[in-house]
DNA sequence: TTGTTATATACCGATAAGGGAATATACCTC
DNA sequence: GAGGTATATTCCCTTATCGGTATATAACAA
């Protein structure tokens, strides 16, 4: 996994909100399916992207998949997340990404997903 | 310009290596062409890219065009940029140009191109 | 003017990226 | 087993990217 490759995974704004969410931690698809407002398909195959560059780490957890960034990340990646971190307050998208988050962890009514509703149950 | 459009900037190997090379000054599109080793065209058009996308300016000086990286950057690219320079360390490619730039810069022999030999007269 | 050097652009082809609709898979529950 | 939920994959289309060849432009020099 090269610069490059970073670079790569990190041009595509859903990508970008996927891993500025993953700052904040460990999420399944529905979480971004949810605060993105994007499609299953588009979120799934963004994150599959991600994981092939070795941006993101994986885990099945029960019938969900369990996203997380990697435990132990090359020096480049590290300083590329720390900029990324600092880079995205500037910009919209994100800061109301990080609020619907924190809404949907806050635990909001009973028509959020089972996921959100019982982190316990669903390993997140 | 926003976060993505910088990263659209990133993801490409030879813009890496022009930025990376801009980070030690301004440049000629000659001097990229021999230090990088790439054809002209090929230089020339990811100098255009970076440029429209403000992540380099162009100034004509007598029949050159000198580059360089923008006089006031917005703190996402300044960011960035310090970002790009730290993770260059790692790679060979970047290195390798570094040495050949500073032949280049140290002067080399009578068959340097003019726009190395007499940086004055080319206004770099 | 003509020629020369430095750089940019137009055009073409190959490949990759991004998105959506539909379908498949994995796991759970009953 | 059947049915439900969560996620992944396949197929298709559109558009962007990247590279090269050839040509155009700009400025200088004689």
């Amino acid at each position: 996994m090269d610069l490059v490759a970073i670079y790569q995974c990190l041009c595509d704004r859903t990508r970008l909100r996927i891993l500025h969410l993953l700052l904040s931690g460990p999420l399944c698809v529905c979480h971004f399916q949810d605060v993105l407002r994007e499609p299953q398909v588009k979120v799934s195959k963004h994150l599959r992207y991600l994981r092939e560059n070795g941006l993101v780490e994986a885990e099945r957890c029960a019938n969900m998949m369990i996203y997380r960034l990697p435990a132990k990340p090359s020096a480049q990646l590290k300083a590329n997340l720390a900029c990324l971190q600092d880079c995205v307050r500037e910009e919209k998208v994100f800061r109301e990404d990080a609020a619907r988050l924190k809404k949907l962890r806050d635990g909001f009514g009973p028509d959020t997903p089972t996921c959100v509703r019982e982190p316990a149950k669903a390993c997140c």
